[in-house]
DNA sequence: ACCCAGGGCGTTG
DNA sequence: CAACGCCATGGG
């Protein structure tokens, strides 16, 4: 438990050094952040930057702009993003949220406390546990530590858990190992994301480069991952 | 042609 | 609460 924190504090340092900060999330406006948070689920990245910037010409990405835009026009911007129609409709209902019960001031959500905050952000249609906590580490800057699809493949592949552990205990693990710090909480996830981009792939390029070391081999060895064979 | 990508929701058993 | 279907683009 205890070596664990320092092992998971290597892990960081290794990846930050291989990486270099990544400065994450990349948006413009704290708006932007919320709905690429939305528009990013189950979606490649690429996808996402398209459709924001589609937005963004539209004269969208601002909330009643979003919130009384047609529900058509949003669909056909937010094309590129996979689910548009679902996307879409989710989006403008929490414009519309913030427009009814923030005085469409996404500031008047955001500067709640983070226990509070995630409440509410949770009630919103098309808000889940991992973009509420994105929203919350990234938006609204308070230090609570996001966890992933690639932080499960990554960590589990690592031996930390296992492969179907779920999201709360996922996050427990880490934040029952770590203090709460911003920067290491938003840095760490921006790290993960990266490993798993480029080098933790179902089918990904060589593990020589990984500054994991060889993680990948265990996965890449059969199929569905069995942990088994990990150190 | 086939695989999969930074989920979330509604419905079942 | 776990499991599953649904949503339905674009790049490798």
């Amino acid at each position: 438990m205890d070596d664990q924190r320092a092992e998971l504090l290597r892990l960081y340092r290794r990846l930050l050094d291989h990486f270099g900060p990544r400065h994450w999330w990349p948006a413009d406006t704290t708006l932007e952040m919320v709905v690429g948070a939305i528009l990013t689920q189950n979606v490649a990245w690429k996808n996402v930057v398209t459709a924001i910037e589609q937005l963004k010409q539209a004269g969208l990405l601002d909330i009643s702009a979003l919130a009384e835009a047609p529900r058509e026009q949003v669909a056909r911007l937010v094309r590129s993003t996979r689910y548009y129609n679902q996307k879409a409709e989710r989006l403008q209902g929490f414009a519309r949220r913030i427009v009814d019960e923030y005085g469409g001031r996404l500031e008047n959500l955001l500067s709640l406390e983070a226990g509070e905050l995630r409440k509410r952000l949770l009630d919103i249609k098309g808000i889940g546990k991992e973009t509420a906590d994105c929203i919350i580490l990234y938006g609204a800057q308070q230090p609570i530590f996001v966890v992933d699809a690639y932080t499960r493949r990554i960590f589990s592949r690592l031996g930390y858990f296992s492969e179907k552990v779920g999201y709360d205990e996922m996050q427990a693990f880490f934040a029952e190992r770590l203090e709460p710090d911003l920067y290491l909480f938003q840095e760490y996830h921006a790290q993960i994301d990266g490993l798993g981009n480029r080098y933790c792939l179902a089918k990904g390029p060589s593990c020589a480069e990984c500054p994991l070391g060889d993680c990948c081999t265990y996965y890449r060895t059969e199929g569905k991952g069995n942990d088994s064979d990990v150190p």
